[in-house]
DNA sequence: TTGACAATTTAGAACAATTCTAAAATAATA
DNA sequence: TATTATTTTAGAATTGTTCTAAATTGTCAA
């Protein structure tokens, strides 16, 4: 569980707001700097309670503008593509899937269509693995398309 | 994008419900066989709709409700460890996933713990690949403990 | 086959996560 | 420093999901 030093500095976060022709305000920077020190892949409501304790006119919305918008701008990503809601599998063979980050279609690889998944080191003791599940990520046919406007 | 025939038969369904000590409802069938006919990693609002074409004074709660019921029982899967809300990732380093199924905590797994993953086939035509992402699945040590009570 | 009991379904309320809105505040830049 | 574009804010609105209690249906033994 240790947390990882990521990010930039505020320097180069001045930086790249101002390519971006995005503002720095104390709050953004604020939130960015939480992020990158959670490090534990916080949920939304995590970051607002942190940030909230040094800027208590903090909004819950502020915190959610801004998060998407370090997204769409690479400077964070969000853990896995479905948040919204859930989504199901009737396919109980042991495979993978292929998705797309832009459309969010999912689509199933055999299992056999991999080189077994293998670990050069071993995982935290008492960790009881039940199976590995790979993501394919990137864009689509269409989307790759669309993608070049 | 081609549907899978997965799933049992309505008497291997009745088998394993009356195992389970389920009722075969009407319902419970239809949302089952619409399941698996779907095959498209479906939301539930989706399947809602659909088995809501045959049975009109279905409600989306019976939905939910036999979701999770097929899925307690193994007769389904959801495609991604469902957290309830966004997570984040502050780590942008090509890397992977410890997940608990259980608790759901996340922890990261450098890629270099890893043998390089390597596809056996091309994947479809036209898909621009961006990223592997492996989800290592199971029971953490805290929840392997609380598990056998 | 029926009757009793347990399991399930239903509609709607409740809840949680997220987005939207419009006015007020702030940052960028000339 | 003034102007303009961007951002923040609070709260309302929306969306996805769970809860509740009454009505219905399925199961099983007699």
């Amino acid at each position: 569980m240790k947390a990882a030093p990521h990010g930039f500095s505020v320097e180069e976060l001045r930086d790249r707001c101002q390519k971006a022709g995005l503002s720095l305000t104390h709050q953004r920077l604020m939130i960015y700097e939480e992020l990158m020190k959670m490090g534990e892949h916080p949920a939304p409501e995590a970051v607002f309670e942190r940030v909230k304790k040094k800027i208590p006119s903090l909004s819950l919305a502020t915190v959610y503008n801004n998060i998407k918008i370090f997204v769409e701008h690479g400077l964070l990503r969000e853990f896995s593509v479905h948040h919204g809601s859930l989504r199901l599998e009737s396919n109980l063979e042991p495979h993978h899937h292929l998705v797309c980050t832009r459309c969010k279609a999912i689509q199933d690889l055999d299992e056999s269509d991999f080189e077994p998944i293998r670990l050069k080191k071993a995982l935290p003791r008492g960790f009881a693995v039940h199976r590995y599940s790979v993501d394919v990520l990137g864009l689509c046919k269409k989307c790759s398309i669309n993608a070049r406007y």
